[in-house]
DNA sequence: GGTTGACCCTGACGCCGCGTGAGGCGGCAG
DNA sequence: CTGCCGCCTCACGCGGCGTCAGGGTCAACC
């Protein structure tokens, strides 16, 4: 019960073109071909596609699939185990993602339905605690961080609200004295600086190190978002660019 | 105060080849050169870059990521819709490649480490629901599936555990009839029992149809799996060949 | 002034997993 | 015999760069 190309591609819903290609990388040839040079495929051979198909289907690249399935004595299960943290770092990555595109998408939301003088109505409103006020809610409400955040200062009491608060402002001034002394945005200062940064955040929500980064580069490609960390008052020229190379810098060492 | 590729380089973390690239393909060009032809990037190019570098991070095309930043006017905000919905479905597809991972991996855990015997008694003790005993928690404990179905079946009483298997028994009936009489796997009626086994599935933790098709993959792959779901008595040659293809079938209808 | 070494340039090929033709043969129904 | 579908083998293309190759430039040191 042989099977042609086409059959074969029906069945295990790929195209001609990638058998083919599996042929050519010797990855699954065709057990045998007619005297017209068609390609037959046996019940062994399906058997090795679907076999292929599955590890395909795990993100396997090809080459390596072919080891595996011609060779039953390589350390598939040490394939397995790599595979899967990186499937975790990959699901880690796009969900940092879902969450920039969120806060882009708030950002942007905002920067069009709000006229310029409800903007300085909402920029001139200081809050120390980003997140914290209704203006916030609307703006992050949807996200996962939002709803954590909620949860964690739900079970903050005053003494810790002001202890955060005081957190931030003695870091604030760090920030700017280090900017005012000339440290460089990759030097240790600014990274243990940029940590601590990473560390308030972390009060109220999960943030990785390369999320830290993401929400940094906020600090440059809209400068407004930065109101929210520094008062305006006190904001100095490159301050957001200084951040986030300095968060750059940390993720780059935490890392390692 | 001008920079040289070198320079933006390793201020954006990025390498030197790409930023030629993105002055190759017009995504970002430098606003100037010297006289030997070096490039030189102004503070507005690092502007431009960095958010080049944040819609990359969102995982934009470079070409709509040219459109985007040269064009005020495009439809950011449906642009970002789209993205998020893409990168929420990749996610779901990931977690459902760890999930295949997972269970490969606790397979061939079994598979090593089990003797023929023991192999015979786990598998001819046919269990009507799959992941509920001691043994398949050692299989599939580690698992978030696991755990979902384990919160699941804590708000179940004797009756729904009774109707679930009354319904999974029912399934199996029908399943058999269909292949009996020679019904096509990819036809409606396989894909309506297709749709049935994900729902029932779907009792007990979440599966889409994309990894319905990987968990009827197994079925394939390695036949002993079906014993959990058909009794080995009542199994027909070719049987784990017609779910998997039903499922494909059933998620492609439903991708539609 | 010559040399060294770090940086810059352009151009071109390579990678992965196929898609998408082009141009031509095989097989089968009418 | 004619059509049409399916099969074959090239062979180029994409995206987002990595990675040479072969050469020019710049600053510093001898």
């Amino acid at each position: 019960m042989d099977y042609t190309v086409g059959q074969v591609a029906a069945l295990a819903n790929v195209t001609v073109r990638t058998l083919h290609h599996y042929d050519e990388i010797g990855l699954l040839s065709p057990s045998g071909r007619t005297p017209a040079g068609y390609r037959t495929y046996g019940e062994a051979d399906l058997d090795q596609l679907h076999r292929v198909l599955a590890y395909k289907e795990l993100g396997f690249p090809l080459e390596e699939i072919a080891a595996i399935v011609s060779d039953p004595d390589t350390d598939t299960m040490g394939h397995l185990r790599k595979q899967r943290d990186l499937l975790l770092s990959k699901v880690e990555r796009l969900r940092g993602m879902v969450v920039a595109v969120d806060r882009e998408l708030e950002s942007r939301r905002m920067g069009v339905t709000l006229t310029p003088e409800e903007r300085f109505e909402v920029f001139g409103d200081w809050e120390p605690v980003p997140g914290y006020g209704e203006e916030a809610e609307r703006r992050w409400g949807q996200t996962e961080q939002w709803r954590q955040a909620q949860d964690r200062m739900g079970s903050f009491d005053k003494e810790d609200f002001a202890r955060m608060q005081t957190a931030q402002a003695e870091w604030v001034r760090e920030l700017l004295a280090a900017v005012d002394e000339g440290s460089a945005a990759d030097g240790e200062r600014a990274m243990d600086l940029a940590e601590r940064h990473r560390q308030l955040i972390g009060l109220l929500y999960d943030c990785s190190p390369a999320q830290h980064v993401g929400i940094t580069r906020m600090y440059v490609s809209e400068p407004e978002q930065l109101n929210f960390l520094v008062s305006p008052d006190l904001q100095r020229p490159g301050l957001g660019a200084f951040i986030c190379a300095a968060a750059q810098a940390n993720a780059k060492r935490m890392g390692e």
